[in-house]
DNA sequence: CTCGTTCGATACGCGAATGTATCGAATACA
DNA sequence: TGTATTCGATACATTCGCGTATCGAACGAG
Protein backbone atom coordinates (compact mmCIF):
# COMPACT_ATOMS: atom_id res chain seq x y z
CA UNK A 1 0.00 0.00 0.00
CA UNK A 2 2.64 2.65 0.34
CA UNK A 3 1.97 5.32 -1.77
CA UNK A 4 5.61 5.71 -3.49
CA UNK A 5 7.92 5.93 -0.37
CA UNK A 6 11.06 4.29 -1.05
CA UNK A 7 11.96 2.51 -4.57
CA UNK A 8 10.90 -1.07 -3.53
CA UNK A 9 13.91 -3.33 -3.20
CA UNK A 10 13.01 -6.20 -5.26
CA UNK A 11 11.45 -5.08 -8.53
CA UNK A 12 9.15 -3.62 -11.33
CA UNK A 13 8.23 -3.89 -14.49
CA UNK A 14 4.86 -3.82 -15.49
CA UNK A 15 4.91 -0.93 -12.75
CA UNK A 16 6.89 1.19 -16.24
CA UNK A 17 3.60 0.46 -18.12
CA UNK A 18 1.11 1.44 -15.52
CA UNK A 19 2.37 4.68 -14.36
CA UNK A 20 3.11 5.36 -18.39
CA UNK A 21 -0.92 4.39 -19.01
CA UNK A 22 -1.86 6.65 -16.23
CA UNK A 23 0.06 9.11 -17.42
CA UNK A 24 -1.23 9.55 -21.02
CA UNK A 25 -4.61 9.10 -19.76
CA UNK A 26 -4.18 12.06 -17.32
CA UNK A 27 -3.08 14.08 -20.32
CA UNK A 28 -6.43 13.18 -22.49
CA UNK A 29 -8.79 13.24 -19.14
CA UNK A 30 -6.41 16.92 -18.37
CA UNK A 31 -6.85 18.33 -21.67
CA UNK A 32 -10.40 17.10 -21.49
CA UNK A 33 -11.64 18.54 -18.68
CA UNK A 34 -9.42 20.82 -17.22
CA UNK A 35 -7.11 19.39 -14.05
CA UNK A 36 -9.78 21.19 -11.35
CA UNK A 37 -12.61 19.31 -12.67
CA UNK A 38 -10.95 15.82 -12.58
CA UNK A 39 -11.00 13.05 -10.24
CA UNK A 40 -8.67 10.38 -9.66
CA UNK A 41 -11.29 8.03 -10.19
CA UNK A 42 -11.73 9.51 -13.76
CA UNK A 43 -8.11 9.42 -14.74
CA UNK A 44 -7.85 5.47 -13.57
CA UNK A 45 -10.90 4.51 -15.79
CA UNK A 46 -9.65 6.18 -18.60
CA UNK A 47 -6.53 4.22 -17.78
CA UNK A 48 -7.99 0.83 -17.66
CA UNK A 49 -7.60 0.51 -13.82
CA UNK A 50 -8.40 0.67 -10.46
CA UNK A 51 -7.99 3.48 -7.75
CA UNK A 52 -5.46 0.83 -5.79
CA UNK A 53 -3.02 1.51 -9.35
CA UNK A 54 -3.42 5.06 -8.68
CA UNK A 55 -2.41 4.98 -5.35
CA UNK A 56 0.62 2.62 -5.92
CA UNK A 57 2.11 5.06 -8.25
CA UNK A 58 1.29 8.64 -7.31
CA UNK A 59 0.55 10.04 -3.63
CA UNK A 60 -1.77 12.72 -5.13
CA UNK A 61 -3.17 13.98 -8.08
CA UNK A 62 -1.37 17.07 -8.39
CA UNK A 63 2.35 14.49 -7.98
CA UNK A 64 0.68 13.01 -11.59
CA UNK A 65 0.37 16.05 -13.13
CA UNK A 66 3.62 17.20 -11.74
CA UNK A 67 5.02 14.07 -13.40
CA UNK A 68 2.97 14.52 -16.17
CA UNK A 69 4.04 18.10 -17.28
CA UNK A 70 7.72 17.39 -16.74
CA UNK A 71 7.76 14.41 -18.93
CA UNK A 72 5.80 16.13 -21.66
CA UNK A 73 8.25 19.42 -20.74
CA UNK A 74 11.31 17.64 -21.50
CA UNK A 75 9.76 16.36 -24.87
CA UNK A 76 9.26 19.75 -26.17
CA UNK A 77 12.41 21.23 -25.04
CA UNK A 78 14.31 18.60 -26.96
CA UNK A 79 12.47 18.84 -29.77
CA UNK A 80 13.15 22.77 -29.82
CA UNK A 81 16.74 22.38 -29.30
CA UNK A 82 16.56 19.83 -32.09
CA UNK A 83 14.90 22.30 -34.63
CA UNK A 84 16.96 24.70 -33.37
CA UNK A 85 20.46 22.67 -34.15
CA UNK A 86 19.10 22.05 -37.53
CA UNK A 87 20.25 24.50 -39.79
CA UNK A 88 24.00 25.61 -39.93
CA UNK A 89 26.22 28.33 -38.26
CA UNK A 90 24.07 31.37 -40.66
CA UNK A 91 20.80 31.76 -39.23
CA UNK A 92 18.12 31.75 -41.41
CA UNK A 93 15.51 33.24 -39.69
CA UNK A 94 12.58 32.81 -41.97
CA UNK A 95 13.45 28.57 -41.43
CA UNK A 96 14.16 28.62 -38.30
CA UNK A 97 10.41 30.21 -37.27
CA UNK A 98 8.80 27.62 -39.46
CA UNK A 99 10.52 24.83 -38.07
CA UNK A 100 10.02 25.91 -34.21
CA UNK A 101 7.00 27.15 -34.64
CA UNK A 102 5.91 23.76 -36.18
CA UNK A 103 6.80 21.76 -33.21
CA UNK A 104 5.99 24.42 -30.63
CA UNK A 105 2.03 24.42 -31.66
CA UNK A 106 1.07 20.94 -32.98
CA UNK A 107 -1.04 20.05 -30.07
CA UNK A 108 -3.84 22.03 -28.19
CA UNK A 109 -4.13 19.50 -25.99
CA UNK A 110 -0.82 20.53 -24.43
CA UNK A 111 -1.57 23.74 -24.60
CA UNK A 112 -4.65 23.28 -22.60
CA UNK A 113 -2.67 21.19 -20.14
CA UNK A 114 0.00 23.64 -19.80
CA UNK A 115 -2.09 26.82 -19.13
CA UNK A 116 -3.71 24.45 -16.64
CA UNK A 117 -0.31 23.86 -15.02
CA UNK A 118 0.45 27.46 -14.93
CA UNK A 119 -2.11 28.54 -13.49
CA UNK A 120 -1.60 25.70 -10.53
CA UNK A 121 2.40 27.16 -10.71
CA UNK A 122 0.89 30.70 -10.29
CA UNK A 123 -0.21 29.99 -6.81
CA UNK A 124 2.51 27.69 -5.45
CA UNK A 125 6.06 28.86 -5.75
CA UNK A 126 7.52 25.49 -5.84
CA UNK A 127 5.62 24.45 -9.00
CA UNK A 128 6.57 27.96 -10.36
CA UNK A 129 10.01 27.55 -10.07
CA UNK A 130 9.89 24.27 -12.01
CA UNK A 131 7.99 26.24 -14.74
CA UNK A 132 10.47 28.90 -14.35
CA UNK A 133 13.07 26.50 -14.85
CA UNK A 134 11.76 24.71 -18.28
CA UNK A 135 11.14 28.41 -19.84
CA UNK A 136 14.66 29.23 -18.91
CA UNK A 137 16.06 26.12 -20.56
CA UNK A 138 13.75 26.93 -23.94
CA UNK A 139 14.61 30.73 -23.77
CA UNK A 140 18.69 30.20 -23.30
CA UNK A 141 18.48 27.45 -26.22
CA UNK A 142 16.62 30.05 -28.35
CA UNK A 143 19.01 33.68 -26.86
CA UNK A 144 22.08 31.02 -27.94
CA UNK A 145 20.98 30.61 -31.34
CA UNK A 146 20.54 34.45 -31.91
CA UNK A 147 23.86 35.00 -30.22
CA UNK A 148 25.65 31.93 -32.39
CA UNK A 149 24.67 34.04 -35.26
CA UNK A 150 24.82 37.55 -34.69
CA UNK A 151 27.98 37.89 -36.56
CA UNK A 152 26.68 35.95 -39.69
CA UNK A 153 23.50 36.95 -40.60
CA UNK A 154 22.24 40.86 -40.41
CA UNK A 155 20.22 39.67 -37.15
CA UNK A 156 19.09 43.62 -36.62
CA UNK A 157 16.85 43.14 -33.62
CA UNK A 158 14.60 45.82 -32.62
CA UNK A 159 15.29 44.94 -28.96
CA UNK A 160 18.95 44.74 -27.67
CA UNK A 161 21.02 41.44 -26.87
CA UNK A 162 20.52 37.91 -27.91
CA UNK A 163 18.63 37.10 -24.05
CA UNK A 164 16.70 40.00 -24.63
CA UNK A 165 15.24 39.18 -28.01
CA UNK A 166 14.55 35.76 -27.03
CA UNK A 167 12.61 36.86 -23.70
CA UNK A 168 10.78 38.40 -26.79
CA UNK A 169 10.23 35.27 -28.39
CA UNK A 170 8.79 33.33 -25.33
CA UNK A 171 6.50 36.62 -25.16
CA UNK A 172 5.15 36.11 -28.43
CA UNK A 173 5.02 32.33 -28.05
CA UNK A 174 2.61 33.06 -24.75
CA UNK A 175 0.79 35.64 -26.41
CA UNK A 176 -0.18 33.60 -29.21
CA UNK A 177 -1.00 30.93 -27.27
CA UNK A 178 -3.79 32.50 -25.24
CA UNK A 179 -5.68 33.70 -28.37
CA UNK A 180 -5.11 29.78 -29.49
CA UNK A 181 -7.10 28.88 -26.88
CA UNK A 182 -9.95 30.53 -27.57
CA UNK A 183 -10.12 30.13 -31.37
CA UNK A 184 -8.28 26.92 -31.37
CA UNK A 185 -7.39 27.75 -34.87
CA UNK A 186 -4.40 25.95 -35.23
CA UNK A 187 -3.13 27.04 -38.49
CA UNK A 188 -3.78 30.50 -38.19
CA UNK A 189 -1.97 30.97 -34.61
CA UNK A 190 0.98 28.91 -36.62
CA UNK A 191 1.22 31.76 -39.22
CA UNK A 192 0.50 34.45 -36.38
CA UNK A 193 3.14 33.39 -34.35
CA UNK A 194 5.25 33.23 -37.72
CA UNK A 195 4.45 36.81 -38.64
CA UNK A 196 4.83 38.45 -35.02
CA UNK A 197 8.49 36.11 -34.63
CA UNK A 198 9.81 37.79 -37.95
CA UNK A 199 8.47 41.46 -37.28
CA UNK A 200 10.42 40.68 -33.84
CA UNK A 201 13.85 39.23 -35.16
CA UNK A 202 14.08 40.94 -38.43
CA UNK A 203 14.86 44.31 -38.96
CA UNK A 204 11.83 47.18 -38.89
CA UNK A 205 11.73 46.49 -42.31
CA UNK A 206 8.07 45.21 -44.01
CA UNK A 207 7.18 41.86 -43.06
CA UNK A 208 6.98 39.81 -46.11
CA UNK A 209 3.39 39.18 -46.49
CA UNK B 1 -35.36 29.85 -2.92
CA UNK B 2 -35.87 29.89 -6.13
CA UNK B 3 -32.12 30.00 -7.48
CA UNK B 4 -32.53 33.02 -10.14
CA UNK B 5 -35.40 32.63 -12.25
CA UNK B 6 -37.62 35.46 -12.49
CA UNK B 7 -36.52 39.15 -11.54
CA UNK B 8 -38.30 39.13 -8.39
CA UNK B 9 -42.26 40.63 -9.22
CA UNK B 10 -41.64 42.99 -6.15
CA UNK B 11 -38.58 43.97 -5.36
CA UNK B 12 -34.72 44.59 -4.09
CA UNK B 13 -32.34 46.81 -2.78
CA UNK B 14 -30.30 44.20 0.34
CA UNK B 15 -30.34 42.34 -2.69
CA UNK B 16 -27.77 44.15 -4.55
CA UNK B 17 -25.85 44.94 -1.46
CA UNK B 18 -25.10 41.17 -0.85
CA UNK B 19 -25.11 40.04 -4.65
CA UNK B 20 -21.74 42.94 -4.73
CA UNK B 21 -20.28 41.50 -1.52
CA UNK B 22 -20.46 37.96 -2.92
CA UNK B 23 -18.88 38.88 -6.34
CA UNK B 24 -15.83 40.84 -4.08
CA UNK B 25 -15.16 37.72 -1.57
CA UNK B 26 -15.14 35.54 -4.69
CA UNK B 27 -12.68 37.60 -6.68
CA UNK B 28 -10.56 37.59 -3.59
CA UNK B 29 -11.03 33.45 -2.77
CA UNK B 30 -10.52 33.23 -6.59
CA UNK B 31 -7.59 34.93 -6.23
CA UNK B 32 -5.85 33.36 -3.53
CA UNK B 33 -6.71 29.68 -4.32
CA UNK B 34 -7.66 29.77 -7.72
CA UNK B 35 -11.48 28.35 -9.27
CA UNK B 36 -10.60 24.79 -9.41
CA UNK B 37 -10.05 25.05 -5.74
CA UNK B 38 -13.05 27.24 -4.48
CA UNK B 39 -15.84 25.79 -2.87
CA UNK B 40 -19.30 27.94 -2.37
CA UNK B 41 -19.18 28.12 1.40
CA UNK B 42 -15.89 29.80 1.38
CA UNK B 43 -17.03 32.60 -1.09
CA UNK B 44 -20.49 32.72 1.24
CA UNK B 45 -17.70 32.51 4.60
CA UNK B 46 -15.11 35.21 2.75
CA UNK B 47 -18.67 37.47 2.22
CA UNK B 48 -19.91 36.81 5.49
CA UNK B 49 -22.99 35.27 4.66
CA UNK B 50 -24.57 31.73 4.85
CA UNK B 51 -25.00 29.42 1.59
CA UNK B 52 -28.51 30.51 1.47
CA UNK B 53 -27.37 34.14 0.45
CA UNK B 54 -25.41 32.25 -2.51
CA UNK B 55 -28.29 30.16 -3.82
CA UNK B 56 -31.04 33.12 -3.62
CA UNK B 57 -28.61 35.08 -6.06
CA UNK B 58 -26.66 32.98 -8.25
CA UNK B 59 -27.65 28.98 -9.67
CA UNK B 60 -24.19 27.80 -9.64
CA UNK B 61 -20.44 28.53 -8.86
CA UNK B 62 -19.98 28.75 -12.83
CA UNK B 63 -22.72 31.65 -12.83
CA UNK B 64 -21.01 33.76 -10.40
CA UNK B 65 -17.64 33.63 -11.94
CA UNK B 66 -18.99 34.48 -15.08
CA UNK B 67 -20.27 37.47 -13.85
CA UNK B 68 -17.67 38.40 -11.84
CA UNK B 69 -15.40 38.14 -14.96
CA UNK B 70 -17.98 40.54 -16.99
CA UNK B 71 -17.93 43.05 -14.11
CA UNK B 72 -14.21 43.31 -13.90
CA UNK B 73 -13.89 43.24 -17.61
CA UNK B 74 -16.24 45.89 -18.06
CA UNK B 75 -14.20 48.06 -15.63
CA UNK B 76 -11.18 47.08 -17.66
CA UNK B 77 -12.71 47.65 -20.42
CA UNK B 78 -13.68 51.50 -20.06
CA UNK B 79 -10.18 51.77 -17.91
CA UNK B 80 -8.60 51.36 -21.50
CA UNK B 81 -10.36 53.46 -23.25
CA UNK B 82 -9.89 56.26 -21.29
CA UNK B 83 -6.35 55.79 -21.17
CA UNK B 84 -6.56 55.88 -24.66
CA UNK B 85 -8.89 58.62 -25.46
CA UNK B 86 -6.79 60.86 -23.28
CA UNK B 87 -3.78 61.92 -25.21
CA UNK B 88 -5.00 64.27 -29.06
CA UNK B 89 -5.16 63.04 -32.37
CA UNK B 90 -1.55 62.71 -32.65
CA UNK B 91 0.40 59.96 -30.85
CA UNK B 92 2.75 60.00 -28.40
CA UNK B 93 3.67 56.38 -28.36
CA UNK B 94 5.76 56.36 -24.85
CA UNK B 95 3.39 58.14 -22.92
CA UNK B 96 0.39 56.06 -24.12
CA UNK B 97 2.08 52.84 -23.60
CA UNK B 98 2.96 54.22 -20.24
CA UNK B 99 -0.72 55.12 -19.23
CA UNK B 100 -2.15 52.14 -20.64
CA UNK B 101 0.14 49.49 -19.47
CA UNK B 102 -0.30 51.02 -15.88
CA UNK B 103 -4.07 50.22 -16.18
CA UNK B 104 -3.37 47.07 -17.53
CA UNK B 105 -1.04 45.18 -15.01
CA UNK B 106 -2.34 47.18 -11.96
CA UNK B 107 -3.62 43.91 -10.28
CA UNK B 108 -2.02 40.62 -10.01
CA UNK B 109 -5.11 39.63 -8.56
CA UNK B 110 -7.04 40.10 -11.35
CA UNK B 111 -4.40 38.20 -13.97
CA UNK B 112 -4.89 35.56 -11.93
CA UNK B 113 -8.74 34.86 -11.95
CA UNK B 114 -8.59 36.17 -15.85
CA UNK B 115 -5.87 33.13 -15.95
CA UNK B 116 -8.38 31.32 -14.61
CA UNK B 117 -11.28 32.41 -16.31
CA UNK B 118 -9.02 31.65 -19.79
CA UNK B 119 -8.41 28.15 -19.00
CA UNK B 120 -12.36 27.89 -18.24
CA UNK B 121 -13.48 29.41 -21.03
CA UNK B 122 -10.62 27.42 -23.54
CA UNK B 123 -13.34 24.76 -22.57
CA UNK B 124 -16.76 25.82 -22.96
CA UNK B 125 -17.71 27.86 -26.84
CA UNK B 126 -20.08 29.99 -24.68
CA UNK B 127 -17.87 31.42 -22.04
CA UNK B 128 -15.02 31.70 -24.71
CA UNK B 129 -17.44 33.58 -26.94
CA UNK B 130 -17.74 35.80 -24.32
CA UNK B 131 -13.97 36.38 -23.52
CA UNK B 132 -13.75 36.72 -27.13
CA UNK B 133 -15.76 39.74 -27.06
CA UNK B 134 -13.82 41.64 -24.53
CA UNK B 135 -10.57 41.04 -26.24
CA UNK B 136 -12.19 42.39 -29.71
CA UNK B 137 -13.48 45.58 -27.29
CA UNK B 138 -10.07 46.03 -25.65
CA UNK B 139 -8.60 45.39 -29.83
CA UNK B 140 -10.53 47.61 -31.88
CA UNK B 141 -9.86 50.53 -28.90
CA UNK B 142 -6.11 49.97 -29.79
CA UNK B 143 -6.86 49.75 -33.61
CA UNK B 144 -8.93 52.70 -33.72
CA UNK B 145 -6.49 54.49 -31.49
CA UNK B 146 -3.65 53.79 -34.14
CA UNK B 147 -5.16 54.45 -37.06
CA UNK B 148 -6.15 57.70 -35.83
CA UNK B 149 -2.64 58.54 -35.73
CA UNK B 150 -1.70 56.87 -38.54
CA UNK B 151 -1.49 59.89 -40.48
CA UNK B 152 -0.12 62.39 -37.82
CA UNK B 153 2.82 60.60 -36.11
CA UNK B 154 5.34 57.83 -37.89
CA UNK B 155 3.68 55.12 -37.10
CA UNK B 156 5.77 53.04 -39.55
CA UNK B 157 4.96 49.34 -37.83
CA UNK B 158 7.09 46.81 -38.17
CA UNK B 159 3.33 45.01 -39.10
CA UNK B 160 0.81 45.79 -41.51
CA UNK B 161 -2.15 47.03 -40.48
CA UNK B 162 -3.41 48.81 -37.50
CA UNK B 163 -5.55 45.61 -37.15
CA UNK B 164 -2.75 43.70 -37.28
CA UNK B 165 -0.50 45.76 -35.16
CA UNK B 166 -3.61 45.67 -32.38
CA UNK B 167 -3.20 42.28 -32.15
CA UNK B 168 0.51 42.55 -31.67
CA UNK B 169 -0.49 44.52 -28.81
CA UNK B 170 -2.85 42.28 -27.57
CA UNK B 171 -0.32 39.38 -27.31
CA UNK B 172 2.63 41.39 -26.08
CA UNK B 173 0.22 41.91 -23.71
CA UNK B 174 -0.46 38.31 -22.54
CA UNK B 175 2.75 37.47 -23.01
CA UNK B 176 3.98 39.32 -20.69
CA UNK B 177 0.92 38.39 -18.22
CA UNK B 178 2.03 34.28 -18.36
CA UNK B 179 5.54 35.44 -17.00
CA UNK B 180 4.38 37.78 -14.59
CA UNK B 181 1.94 34.89 -13.29
CA UNK B 182 5.51 32.73 -12.76
CA UNK B 183 7.94 35.78 -11.48
CA UNK B 184 5.32 38.43 -9.61
CA UNK B 185 7.17 40.80 -10.76
CA UNK B 186 4.94 43.75 -11.42
CA UNK B 187 7.19 46.64 -12.13
CA UNK B 188 9.61 44.31 -14.25
CA UNK B 189 6.58 43.17 -16.44
CA UNK B 190 5.21 46.75 -16.73
CA UNK B 191 9.04 47.86 -18.20
CA UNK B 192 9.19 44.86 -20.29
CA UNK B 193 5.69 45.29 -21.58
CA UNK B 194 6.46 48.60 -22.22
CA UNK B 195 9.78 47.58 -23.79
CA UNK B 196 7.97 45.01 -26.42
CA UNK B 197 5.41 47.57 -27.14
CA UNK B 198 7.69 50.24 -28.08
CA UNK B 199 9.26 47.93 -30.28
CA UNK B 200 6.43 46.62 -32.17
CA UNK B 201 5.00 50.65 -32.43
CA UNK B 202 8.14 51.49 -33.53
CA UNK B 203 9.98 51.69 -36.65
CA UNK B 204 13.10 49.33 -36.53
CA UNK B 205 14.82 51.64 -34.77
CA UNK B 206 16.75 50.89 -31.56
CA UNK B 207 14.52 51.20 -28.57
CA UNK B 208 15.47 53.77 -26.03
CA UNK B 209 17.55 52.16 -23.07
C1' DC C 1 9.67 -24.73 -10.88
C1' DT C 2 9.17 -22.59 -6.54
C1' DC C 3 8.99 -18.95 -3.45
C1' DG C 4 8.97 -14.42 -1.73
C1' DT C 5 7.84 -9.97 -2.98
C1' DT C 6 5.24 -6.44 -5.39
C1' DC C 7 1.41 -4.76 -7.85
C1' DG C 8 -3.18 -3.65 -8.47
C1' DA C 9 -8.36 -4.82 -7.43
C1' DT C 10 -11.97 -4.75 -4.14
C1' DA C 11 -14.39 -3.26 -0.11
C1' DC C 12 -14.98 -0.18 3.59
C1' DG C 13 -15.53 4.09 6.34
C1' DC C 14 -15.16 8.87 6.42
C1' DG C 15 -15.53 13.72 5.55
C1' DA C 16 -16.82 17.37 2.67
C1' DA C 17 -19.65 19.87 -0.40
C1' DT C 18 -23.89 20.15 -2.59
C1' DG C 19 -28.77 21.37 -3.16
C1' DT C 20 -33.33 21.70 -1.02
C1' DA C 21 -36.89 22.78 2.23
C1' DT C 22 -38.40 25.50 5.90
C1' DC C 23 -38.65 29.65 8.69
C1' DG C 24 -37.85 34.10 10.88
C1' DA C 25 -36.36 38.82 9.82
C1' DA C 26 -35.89 42.67 6.81
C1' DT C 27 -38.00 45.61 3.45
C1' DA C 28 -40.88 48.02 -0.09
C1' DC C 29 -45.26 49.79 -0.81
C1' DA C 30 -49.90 51.31 0.59
C1' DT D 1 -47.81 51.90 10.37
C1' DG D 2 -49.49 47.64 8.51
C1' DT D 3 -48.70 43.94 5.54
C1' DA D 4 -47.46 41.18 1.77
C1' DT D 5 -43.39 39.65 -0.10
C1' DT D 6 -38.58 38.78 -0.57
C1' DC D 7 -34.19 37.69 1.35
C1' DG D 8 -31.02 35.03 3.71
C1' DA D 9 -30.10 31.66 7.77
C1' DT D 10 -30.53 27.10 9.47
C1' DA D 11 -31.16 22.21 9.23
C1' DC D 12 -31.25 18.14 6.61
C1' DA D 13 -30.50 14.40 3.40
C1' DT D 14 -27.60 12.91 -0.20
C1' DT D 15 -24.08 12.29 -3.15
C1' DC D 16 -19.32 12.10 -4.25
C1' DG D 17 -14.61 11.51 -3.88
C1' DC D 18 -10.93 10.27 -0.98
C1' DG D 19 -7.68 7.38 1.51
C1' DT D 20 -6.82 2.91 3.81
C1' DA D 21 -6.76 -1.90 4.65
C1' DT D 22 -6.91 -6.36 2.91
C1' DC D 23 -6.20 -9.93 -0.52
C1' DG D 24 -5.37 -12.55 -4.67
C1' DA D 25 -2.57 -12.59 -8.76
C1' DA D 26 1.47 -11.40 -11.38
C1' DC D 27 6.17 -11.43 -11.52
C1' DG D 28 11.39 -11.71 -10.70
C1' DA D 29 15.04 -14.23 -8.59
C1' DG D 30 17.19 -18.41 -7.49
Amino acid sequence: MEPAERPPARVTRRRAHTRARLLDAAFAVFAAKGFGRVTIEEVCEAAGFSRGAFYSNFATLDELFFALYRERADLIAGQVADALAQDGPDLDVPASVDRVTEVLLLDVDWLLVKTDFLVHAARDPAVARALLDHRARLRTAVADRLARARGHTALPAVLGDADTAARAVIAAYDGVGTQLLLDRDVEAARAWLARLLTALLTDGGRVPV
